[in-house]
RNA sequence: GACUUGGUAGCUCAGCUGGUAGAGCACAUCCCUUUUAAGGAUGGGGUCCUGGGUUCGAGCCCCAGCCAAGUCACCA
């Protein structure tokens, strides 16, 4: 038994003992079959007292009140908490009462997977229960659980550290049951997506993770290595160019939800991976495109809600069509009274300056203009908003506008102060797209770090002609932080990435204190005691050591004989 | 990457001017044979994030580091 146990789960570890010599498989193999749960109870049985005479539910145990001959417990499963009542001469009718009085009352613990057979029935304090006949123990838990408790809605000692909660993802979920709600949230999302996308009779499509040439986004990747093609790969940053190739091959609409991954900085906007709906239809435009988007999002939003406006802290969105369409230099004019349309790229610095963004030498009239917007309009759209008409040189994968020189037929949606979506006239002039591929190249030289890579598949699928096509790429972490009102997206994903826990790992490492002699057993009372290694234990002073063993013996009550002065000696001795 | 705040028992948190490490829940033992966060009594439980420094003495002050959260930068 390790020493780094806590006393609570040495505690537990004994009762574990206790149970198997008692003959009871505290992780028994063969299925326990249930018939309802805890939220089919608490909903039909006070409309239909008949039902529910014979249940069988399953679930963890989250809180006890015992008193003496019967108890009260608290029964946790998917759908929610149950309260349950034991009385001894049930749960035990002959003479033995063991499985009341020691099993249940002293071996079962909160936290504890357990089984129950009873039926349904009011208390006089009128709350809806089980009554125990006969249970059973699923599994014994070795760890004791962060205990929440409720009344009238008030949360008594909540588990709310946000490192714990992501590091500990199923902790979180056990005891605070909103988690696990938002989560079906996100599910129904997708799958509100999903239907939407089939019933259009686009085909659903998987495209590589590992790309030998990452394209499709300003990113800067993951790399990482093939053994046999010994060969550089990439973790995809976008799948937007295989999806055009299944254009090309002749599909009229394709669309893959796809982890993504960016090896950039983290927030509680961004994760380095993240979850992104892309989708292209052939024969489409953007201004297509922008119907479908509000029309899809429009339904999700009911499908989830059951309406069209849902708050996100502060403000309620309303996702209803249709939405508000602004080109972008039209919001940069509604938002500042400056029409900078017709500047040069000189005088929108100015304009610019005069308006307190910051912009830099390297800056380009379009991502001056990327700038203001940023700064000046994004944060301050709260419902949902189309931005259209792009500058050029921020999207080399979009088709020039039909009537304005300088801009891109794209447009993001903007919601609650953050970009949602992204989608273009797809180019599919591949002289055109070479050119533009070239000059990220030159950016790449000059040292952006994210200028695209030319991709000469790529272009030569589109050399074989793709159709008008218009794409689309939905961020679906984002698009649910707002729709289960979420303040991060460490929020919407069970396991968001997270430093790696030294402290943990530390725990694991082998030590070289048998190295010295010192039998096994004794090496983790040697680290209890501080010496973690033979290092550590060089100047060490051995009658100083050898009560320090004994005493942790004894306090341990471990069951081996004390080490004899000698010995310790002599280990020490060893070490040096 | 920068700044701010935080890290103390299984969980939630106190901890004064630097002077023997505290509470509630949880846990154990006993009493009570009883329900609604919490019946009573008693008790056990600590690498005060880590490493240095100042000091007679550091959870507290100083320096360095680790981890997180928030804000900003970059990005979806």
């Amino acid at each position: 038994m390790s020493l780094k146990l806590s006393e609570q789960e040495r505690f537990r570890r004994e009762a574990l003992d206790e149970l198997q010599q008692l003959g009871i498989d505290p992780y028994p193999a063969e299925e326990y079959s249930i018939n309802t749960t805890a939220q089919e109870i608490l909903e039909k049985y006070p409309e239909d007292e008949k039902a529910f005479q014979d249940v069988q539910v399953a679930g963890r145990l989250m809180g006890r009140r015992i008193m003496g001959s019967a108890s009260f417990a608290e029964l946790q499963d998917s759908s929610g908490r149950i309260q349950l009542y034991f009385n001894r001469d049930e749960i035990c009718p002959g003479e033995d009462k063991t499985f009341y009085n020691t099993v249940f009352k002293r071996l079962l613990d909160i936290g504890d997977i357990i089984g129950v057979k009873g039926h349904v029935f009011v208390t006089k304090m009128g709350e809806v229960t089980i009554h125990v006949k006969e249970y059973k123990i699923l599994c014994k838990s070795l760890r004791p659980l962060p205990v929440v408790k409720e009344k009238d809605g008030k949360v008594y000692d909540a588990f709310k550290d946000p490192e714990q909660r992501y590091r500990q993802r199923y902790l979180d979920l056990i005891v605070n049951p909103e988690i696990r709600d938002t989560f079906r949230q996100r599910a129904r999302l997708i799958q509100s997506m999903r239907n939407f996308l089939l019933n259009k009779e686009y085909l659903e499509v998987e495209t590589p993770v590992l790309q030998p040439i990452y394209g499709g986004a300003a990113a800067r990747p993951f790399k990482t290595y093939h053994n046999t093609l010994d060969t550089t790969l990439y973790l995809r940053i976008a799948n937007e160019l295989y999806l055009k190739r299944l254009i090309v091959g002749g599909y009229d609409g394709v669309f893959e939800f796809a982890k993504d991954f960016r090896n950039e900085g983290m927030s509680r906007f961004h994760n380095p991976e993240f979850t992104q709906m892309e989708l292209y239809v052939a024969w489409k435009d953007y201004r297509w495109m922008m119907d479908m988007v509000e029309e899809m999002v429009e339904k999700i939003s009911l499908d989830m809600h059951g309406t069209t406006k849902v708050k996100v802290g502060e403000n309620e969105i309303d996702f209803k069509r249709p939405w508000k369409r602004f080109t972008m230099y039209g919001a940069i004019e509604h938002f500042t009274g400056v029409d900078v349309s017709q500047m040069s790229e000189e005088e929108m610095r100015a304009a610019a300056r005069e308006m307190g963004v910051e912009t830099d030498e390297t800056m380009g009239r379009g991502k001056i203009i990327d700038e203001i917007f940023g700064e000046k309009c994004e944060g301050l759209l709260i419902q949902p908003t189309f931005i259209t008409d792009y500058p050029i040189e921020m999207s080399p994968l979009a088709k020039k506008h039909r009537e304005m020189p300088g801009l891109v037929e794209r447009f993001e949606a903007v919601c609650n102060g953050k970009e949602i979506c992204n989608a273009f006239s797809e180019l599919n002039d591949p002289v055109d797209q070479r050119a533009r591929f070239e000059e990220q190249i030159e950016l790449g030289r000059r040292g952006d770090p994210e200028a695209m890579v030319l991709d000469e598949d790529f272009l030569r699928a589109i050399e074989h002609g793709m159709p008008p096509t218009a794409g689309l790429g939905i961020g679906i972490d984002r698009l649910a932080m707002i729709l289960t009102n979420s303040n991060s997206i460490q929020d919407v994903l069970f396991f968001p990435q997270m430093r790696p826990d030294k402290s943990s790992s530390a725990e694991s490492e082998t030590s070289d204190l048998g190295d010295a002699g010192i039998p096994d057993e004794w090496v983790p009372v040697f680290q209890k005691a501080g010496f973690t290694s033979a290092a550590s234990l060089k100047d060490a002073n051995p009658n100083k050591v050898f009560n320090q063993l004994c005493g942790l013996r004894k306090k341990l009550k471990l069951d081996m004989p004390a080490p004899k002065p000698e010995d310790v000696k002599q280990w020490i001795e060893n070490v040096k």
